[in-house]
DNA sequence: CTCTAAGCAAGGTTATTCCTCCTTCGGGAC
DNA sequence: GTCCCGAAGGAGGAATAACCTTGCTTAGAG
C-alpha cells in the first residue's frame, strides 16, 4: 500500500549497486557481494538482484562467474552490440547521429595528437596501413589505427567515448574507408597540418552509404 | 553431460527473442508475448525470461507496462550513453579530460549548425549574451547558449552526450567563460566562418585553470 | 608432503505463491 | 439505447524455497 512505488525493485537495486561500487571504490576485477548477501543487505528477493545483475552483465559492466561470484569488469561493448542490430535497422536518423559522433571523436583525436606525434608513431601507423590489403581487414585497420591514436593522446575519457560509439556504429553501418584515406591522413600528419580532413572524412562516409 | 552447456539460459532467451522479433517482423510499439507465454514456449522458467527482459529493458530496447505487457520500443542510442556515462565518466575524470570532451562537443555543434543558421537564431543568441551581466549567471549563459545550438542541430545523441558531460563537469569544476568569448563567436557566426574558434576556446580554458 | 574427497559458498534455474495494475465485458440504472 | 460500475482474467512485480552445478578450501588418508 502506501501509494504504490512506481520504481521497480531491480532499478532500485541498480542504484544501490552503483552506490556500493562508488562507496567501496571498486575497480575492475574487484568482487561484488554475492547475490544472497546483497539480497539480504538490501531486503529484496534474490530474483530482483539477479535481474539487476543480468542487466549490468549485458551492458558489459560486470562479469559473473559460476561458483565464484560477480566481479567488476573493464567496460567493453559486448553482447549488447550483437543484439542491437535487430532493434536499430530502420532508424536512419540513429545511423546518421552515430556516424556524426564517430567522426567528431576521430577528428578530435587526430587534432589532439598532432603536436605529440613522433617518427616512431608515424612509422607504426604506416605499417598498419601498408599491412592491410584485403577488404576484409578494412574494419580492423580502422579500429587499430584510431585506437593507437587514442592511446597516444592519453585521454582515457575520449577513448572510452569512442569505443562506445564505435561499437554501436558498427552494428548499424559498415564504416569501411578506402586505404587512400589513411594514406592521405598520414601524409598530412607528417607535414604537421590537417586542413581538409573533415571534408575527406565526409567524402568517405558518402561513398559507403 | 554432453559437454555441459556454457551458455546461460537467459542468453539463449535473448537470442530466441531476437529471432522471434525478426520472424514476426515486429516494429516499435508491437507487443511481445507475455512472460508466462514465452516461458512455456521456450521451456524455461519465468524468472529466466524476466532476467532477459529486464536486461533488454535497461538497454532501452523494450518497454514493459505493468498489467499490459511488453512492447518493442524505438531505439535511442543516447539512452545507453546515459547509462554508461556514470561508469565512463567515473574512470577518467581529470579536469583536462572533461574540458577536452566538452570543448570537442561544443566546437562540433557550432560547426554543424553553421550552414543552418538564420538571422532569427543569431538574434536569439545575441539577446542571451547581452542579457547576461552578472558573473553569477555566467554558467547559465553557457548552458543556454549551447543548448540552443544543439537544438538547432537536431542531433539528439550529441546533445545528450554534451548534457551529461556538462552536468558532470560542473559538479566537479568551474568552467566559466568571459562574455567576450560569446561575442566573438557570434561575430564570426554572422560572417559564416569560424577559424580561430579552437584557439579562443583553449585560451578561455587556461584562464579558468 | 601430497593427493583426494568432503564440505561449503556462489551462481544457475525452476516452481510456486501472492500482489497489483490494466483491460475487457456484462449487467443494471437511467 | 447509452452510460457507469464492478467482477474476472490477463499480465507484470516480487518473494521465497528448493535443487543443481561449479569452484575453492580444507581436513584427512596415504
Amino acid at each position: 500500500m502506501s501509494g504504490s512505488q512506481k520504481v521497480k525493485v531491480y532499478e532500485e537495486v541498480l542504484q544501490q549497486v552503483k552506490a556500493y561500487i562508488e562507496e567501496h571504490h571498486l575497480s575492475p576485477g574487484d568482487k561484488l557481494p554475492s547475490e544472497r548477501e546483497l539480497s539480504e543487505l538490501l531486503n529484496v528477493g534474490r530474483s530482483s538482484i539477479r535481474e539487476a545483475f543480468r542487466a549490468l552483465e549485458l551492458l558489459g559492466l560486470i562479469e559473473t562467474r559460476r561458483g565464484e561470484g560477480t566481479f567488476m569488469r573493464t567496460y567493453r561493448p559486448y553482447h549488447m552490440v550483437e543484439l542491437l542490430s535487430t532493434f536499430i535497422l530502420h532508424e536512419a536518423r540513429t545511423k546518421k547521429e552515430l556516424a556524426a559522433a564517430k567522426m567528431m571523436l576521430e577528428l578530435e583525436v587526430i587534432n589532439k595528437i598532432l603536436p605529440l606525434l613522433t617518427e616512431v608513431h608515424v612509422e607504426h601507423l604506416t605499417n598498419l596501413v601498408k599491412g592491410t590489403t584485403s577488404e576484409k581487414e578494412a574494419h580492423t585497420l580502422h579500429h587499430s589505427f584510431f585506437q593507437y591514436l587514442f592511446e597516444i593522446s592519453g585521454n582515457e575519457l575520449l577513448n572510452r567515448m569512442w569505443q562506445l560509439i564505435d561499437g554501436f556504429a558498427n552494428t548499424v553501418h559498415d564504416f569501411s574507408f578506402s586505404t587512400s584515406f589513411y594514406e592521405k591522413v598520414l601524409e598530412e600528419m607528417e607535414r604537421g597540418k590537417l586542413n581538409n580532413l573533415r571534408s575527406w572524412y565526409e567524402k568517405e562516409l558518402n561513398l559507403s552509404n
